[in-house]
DNA sequence: TATTGTTATACTCTATAACTATA
DNA sequence: TATAGTTATAGAGTATAACAATA
């Protein structure tokens, strides 16, 4: 028997939003990662180059907070980034114990080529959703984000 | 500065729809192991247990393929529902390769109690969500999952 | 040859506890 | 004391390659 005409039912798993949410959020990533594939770029760093980005001089417990995830696991992401000359810790005069995170040059540069990459991605992942469904898409998983706890 | 007080940007992260499904699938498997916290039961397992239950005699491979689960992830997952007595293996007549799935009486039991708290976590997250919100957003993830390739 | 289940292995992401330097 | 960063560690999920038994 061949794959195409396998009948397999889910059974209660139809109707379950966590279920159907697991697997759309893992068919975008498989893509995310075919789309950014040979550059090195995966969602978790993009996430924080994205962050300090837009908060230059952020330290890398406020950028793991709005982003989920702790400091302990920051630490080989920035190291990561750091490494790859995308981003830069300078010591702060205020406070000596964080450091004040920076996007490099070639960070931007490479911010913005990843971006391109991953605009298509979603173009395609996205096919056939108009204006408004994607609104519609956008607001209903805001209101599932705001229940995190 | 309290938490409270951070504000921090998300930069391009706002508009892109992988960031946001990726952040509600968190935030709903966070509150998925909250709700079945002691009674060892995991997204993954259960969706394993839906499926055997739903489809009585099936085997490893196709329980997998329709849940994206590789067969060689499938051993240890089935082997941890058949140590605890939820589901059975029988060698078929036919096809002596692959083992028959069944649900055993205690696993129908753990799949309806498991189900009930399910249903409870679900309302949670979905609560302020009326019947054509549910209905757009279970709508909307099919047409991400059917992009699967 | 192809399929099913299996073993071995590795990587990513996530989670917790304990330590240090600084405030 | 509290906070920022760090280290060590463990578990869960996922991915590939190679093998034996069966078809």
């Amino acid at each position: 028997m061949s794959v195409q005409n396998e009948h397999v039912e889910l059974g209660v798993l139809t109707e379950l939003v966590g279920y159907h949410l697991r697997r759309a959020s893992s068919t975008f990533a498989g893509d995310f990662a075919r789309a950014l594939e040979g550059t090195g770029m995966r969602q978790v760093p993009f996430g924080i180059l994205s962050v300090v980005d837009a908060n230059p001089g952020i330290n890398q417990g406020a950028a793991g907070r709005v982003l989920g995830i702790q400091r302990a696991n920051m630490v080989a992401i920035i190291n990561e980034l750091v490494d790859r000359g995308w981003i830069e810790r300078k010591v702060p005069a205020g406070d000596r114990r964080a450091f004040a995170l920076a996007m490099t040059p070639a960070g931007k540069a490479q911010l913005a080529q990843s971006l391109a990459r991953i605009r298509e991605h979603e173009e395609q992942m996205l096919s056939g959703f108009d204006a408004d469904d994607r609104a519609q898409l956008l607001s209903l998983l805001a209101r599932i984000e705001a229940k995190e706890r």
